[in-house]
Order: structure tokens, then C-alpha cells, then sequence
RNA sequence: CGGGGCGUGGCGCAGUCUGGUCAGCGCACAGCGUUCGGGACGCUGGGGUCAGGGGUUCGAAUCCCCUCGCCCCGACCA
């Protein structure tokens, strides 16, 4: 395990090998796919678990949809099959024999579920349908990077039908509002969210809604979308109820997702030159604890040991205990701050003495002793404090590299030279946002929200019309 | 998919221009011993059809052609 390349001289290169050097991926013998490895996908339960619990406090349910979509169902909406096209990945044989109809391997859900969502949708009194599901997806797309963008990745995708746009149009913006909280309280990333512009929405939504993050190299990252698909689909998929009116009406919709580039997201957010850090709350292990094996530490630190880690596995801490004898604790210190490991409990005879144990915060990497007795109040305490502090650094980050203009020239200057988010205004036209993008690189990212008690007004950044909407435009991966 | 770069034991590289003396180094790995509070050391040992295929040649890691993969910059995208 050799040094990282630092992340100040190749983000790219220090994002690729600090992956591999902690062992969270590899890639797999297939172009554009990988292997998530056993740590990589620990980060993922925990993801997962966190989660999935939100959207069941919400009042959804899991199920689980068939992986291949009949090509017949994917045609039926035809701006989701344009948006989709490209990236699909068809099965044509079964075995030898050729199939009669193409299998698109699924690149989202939509049309599968809509498929079944006609035949079990009647009545007002079957709706609304709150459903989610935990699936892989697959899209060909034509250049991959580790987590942001593989052929393959994990993901959950919720879909629901309602009565009302209005509902649809709720469910839309909780599960918005309910991605921006988990992802600030669990991954400690800051986001901003907002509508997605026409160029940008979903294939086949009436609007799309997204949560972003700025990456520790400037550039944005989307890192949930949640679409309110109106009747689009429910009017192709013919899904049909009958009303408290007795009317016939189409139901309206909406999906919603997040991947696995969330993990990717955490590397680029927190990692250093070191390597990883964790958010506790996501971490793997959280506590590593290495005992220092002089004399005869086995007879007199690892008993210790052993019961410092039954105690902190009680009060619901992951704690591994480092004690392999092939490695020294200085090559130990580093091998577990590549991999991001937030707290680091060293033990020695010294400490045994004196009834004390040297913990060593991950993120400000500072040591302190505690009395040994105190640790299971202590480690929690400061695990929450890690967690806490990632976020603020991440927010402080995410401010300073905020800029506002209302000029074209400071904006051109401003992506240049510091990337970041630049907070504008936008005319509204597709023109405005093309040539912006053609020139600078920088797209919109998201379009702020309007509220009743703050309604903005400025000039647009390029062409200086006057505009209420307020948008964030960055650089994106 | 366009432009550029790269591909040599697990990882990082040298060797390629100028074909032969070239399968080499460091780390990692295995065994033994001494070590162990910030990436220890000694001795011994295992591992590579030089990305794959084809060609030129008496002879190819080295020259030519094709294919594949990875990285970077664009276009597209969770």
C-alpha cells in the first residue's frame, strides 16, 4: 500500500486510486463495469438500510419488478424511449433460440411498472400506490468512471400514483426534501435542490426535480432526482380509475431515485490526500481499535482490548479490532485512514498502566487520551461530532465556492478560474442556457424554488432580461 | 462516439526510439527469525505466453496492422 497521488495534483487520478487502495471497488473484466467489494458495499447497505428506512416511515413498501422490459412496453411512451434509446441493452436470444420480441434489460422501471400498475389500479380507493424498489440497472453509456457513471449500478427507484396533480406534485417534493435531509444528515454532504430545466428533466416527465452537491474539485454532482411524471405515462400505460365522482380519470405519477454514485459522491466530498473519511454514520467500521503489540501484549492489552470492543458493540458502535502480528501500528495507522475509518482507539502496555486509551479523530486527526472507563460515553460522543464537523467542512467548502453575478463577463471569469456554483439569473429561454453551456461548460443545475415570502428578481446572465428565476449553474460529471 | 495518452508478475515502473546479451527493479506475497507508540529489518523463496490476435524477420516486449481495456479532454448521461 503505497501513497496516494495527491488530490490537489490529479483529482482523477487520486479518485480512481484511492478506490482501489481501499479496496471499495475494481474494475470488472467487462468494459465499464465493476465490482463493488465487500467494503465498498458495506457503505452501500448502510445507505441502504438509512434509507429505506425514510421511505417506509413515509408510507411506501417494497417490491420487486422483472429486470427485462418487452420492447413493445419501453415504445409506449415515446419521449422516455428517445431519452432511453441510446443506452439499452437488449437480450435477443433465449438459449438458441431467437426471441420473437427484444428484452430491453431495464435502464429504469417506468414502463414495466406502469405495465402492472394498469391492471392493479380501479378505484380512488386503490390509490395512492406507494411503492419502491432496490434494483440494478443497466445503460450502456459510452464513457464510464468508477461509481459516477458505470454500465451497471444499484440503485432504488420509487414509484407512485395519486388522484390529483396535486398529490403527485406533493410526493414529488417530500421525497425531494426527504433526499436532501438524509444526504446531509447521513452522508454529510451539503446540497442545494431545485427544478430541473426542460433540457436537463427526465425522459418522459412532466418535471424533474434534483438534489446537488459540489465536489471537492468544483464540479457538481446530481445526487437524487425525483420526477412528477403527470398522466404521461399513466395515458400511454392507460391506467385508468374511476373517481369519488364516479368519472374515469388517468392517474398521475411520479419516480424517484438514488445510486450508488452516492459512495462516489462521499469520496470526492470528504477524501484527502490521506485517504477516505467517513461519515460515522455510513462508515463501515467506526471505531478501529489497534492495540500496540509490544512484549507480552497479548496476556495484558488484548484482553483489555476485547472488552473495550464488547462494550462499544453493545452500545451499537461497528468496532474491529486491528491485531494481525504482520504489521506494524504505523503501516496500521495509515492502511486504516486510506479507508476512512472516522475513529482510531490505540492501545498500549503505557496506556494499560495508566487505565487510558489514545483516540485519533480521522477528521481533524487530532489525539487525546480518556480514561478507559469513560469511552463508552466518549466514543459516541465524538463519532457525532465527526459526523457534524464533516458537514460543516463540506458546507464551508460548498459556500466558498458559491458565487453570485449578474454579469457574463465575472461569470466566464468565475468558471474559469474557481468552478464552483454560480447562483444567476436565468431568462427562461433554451437559448440562453445552450450558449451558456456551449461557452463555458457550466450548465444549470438546478432552478430555486419559489416561495411565498422571498420572490427574487434580477437580470438574466446572458441576456440581461429581467428574470425571477434564481438558478445555480455549474460545471457537472 | 471524436481528439490525446497508456497497457510489461497483485501494484508502481525500467526496458521499446536504435530487434539478439532481456524477462528486470521497487513494493506486495510465502517461510523463518528479530521487531512493533506513525508505513521495521535480515535471510530464503514463489510468481510474468511483456493486454489479445495477426504480420515482417534467422530472431519481436521492441517494427507494422487489427482488436480489447483503462485514463484525460469534449459530446451524452444517475
Amino acid at each position: 500500500m503505497k501513497k496516494l497521488t495527491p488530490k490537489s495534483m490529479d483529482f482523477s487520478k487520486w479518485y480512481v486510486e484511492l478506490i482501489r487502495k481501499a479496496e471499495l471497488a475494481d474494475y470488472a473484466p467487462i468494459k465499464g463495469m465493476m465490482v463493488i467489494r465487500p467494503y465498498g458495499y458495506a457503505v452501500w447497505e448502510n445507505i441502504q438500510s438509512l434509507l429505506d428506512k425514510r421511505i417506509k416511515q413515509t408510507g411506501h413498501s417494497n417490491a420487486y419488478f422483472p429486470l427485462f422490459i418487452p420492447e413493445s412496453l419501453l415504445q409506449k411512451e415515446i419521449e422516455h424511449l428517445e431519452g432511453f434509446s441510446p443506452e439499452v441493452a437488449w437480450v435477443t436470444h433465449g438459449g438458441r433460440e431467437e426471441l420473437e420480441e427484444r428484452l430491453a434489460v431495464r435502464p429504469t422501471s417506468e414502463a414495466i411498472i406502469c405495465q402492472m400498475y394498469s391492471k392493479w389500479i380501479n378505484s380512488w380507493r386503490d390509490l395512492p400506490v406507494l411503492i419502491n424498489q432496490w434494483a440494478n440497472i443497466v445503460r450502456w453509456e459510452k464513457a464510464t468512471r468508477l461509481f459516477l457513471r458505470t454500465t451497471e449500478f444499484l440503485w432504488q427507484e420509487g414509484h407512485t400514483a395519486h388522484e390529483t396533480y396535486e398529490e403527485a406534485q406533493k410526493e414529488t417534493l417530500m421525497i425531494l426534501s426527504l433526499y436532501k435531509e438524509f444526504v446531509e444528515t447521513e452522508l454529510a454532504i451539503p446540497v442545494i435542490s431545485g427544478k430541473k430545466t426542460e433540457r436537463e428533466k427526465f425522459a418522459g416527465a412532466l418535471d424533474t426535480y434534483a438534489i446537488e452537491a459540489l465536489m471537492s474539485d468544483g464540479r457538481a454532482l446530481q445526487m437524487g432526482t425525483s420526477h412528477n411524471l403527470g398522466q404521461h405515462f399513466s395515458k400511454v400505460f392507460n391506467i385508468k380509475f374511476e373517481d369519488r365522482n364516479q368519472d374515469l380519470q388517468y392517474v398521475w405519477q411520479t419516480s424517484w431515485g438514488v445510486t450508488t454514485r452516492l459512495i462516489g459522491a462521499l469520496i470526492m466530498s470528504h477524501g484527502d490526500d490521506s485517504g477516505l473519511k467517513f461519515p460515522p454514520r455510513v462508515a463501515p467500521i467506526q471505531v478501529i481499535i489497534i492495540p500496540i503489540s509490544i512484549g507480552d501484549w497479548k496476556e495484558n492489552v488484548l484482553p483489555v482490548v476485547k472488552n473495550i470492543k464488547s462494550i462499544l458493540d453493545q452500545a451499537g458502535m461497528r468496532v474491529k479490532i486491528d491485531e494481525r502480528e504482520e504489521f506494524t501500528p504505523g503501516w496500521k495507522f495509515s492502511e486504516w485512514e486510506m479507508k476512512g475509518v472516522p475513529l482510531r482507539v490505540e492501545i498500549g502496555p503505557r496506556d494499560i498502566k495508566k487505565n487510558q486509551a489514545l483516540l485519533v479523530r480521522r477528521d481533524t486527526m487530532k489525539k487525546e487520551t480518556f480514561h478507559l472507563d469513560s469511552l463508552k460515553e466518549k466514543v459516541p460522543e465524538i463519532l457525532e461530532e465527526i459526523q457534524g464537523n464533516l458537514l460543516d467542512e463540506a458546507l464551508k467548502f460548498q459556500m466558498e465556492n458559491t458565487n453570485g453575478t449578474q454579469n457574463y463577463e465575472e461569470f466566464k471569469a468565475i468558471i474559469e478560474s474557481k468552478k464552483g456554483f454560480i447562483k444567476a439569473f436565468w431568462c427562461g429561454s433554451e437559448a440562453c442556457e445552450e450558449k451558456i453551456k456551449e461557452e463555458t461548460m457550466a450548465s444549470i443545475r438546478v432552478v430555486v424554488l419559489k416561495e411565498e415570502e422571498y420572490k427574487p428578481v434580477g437580470k438574466c446572465a446572458f441576456c440581461e432580461k429581467k428574470s425571477e428565476d434564481l438558478v445555480y449553474f455549474a460545471r457537472a460529471y
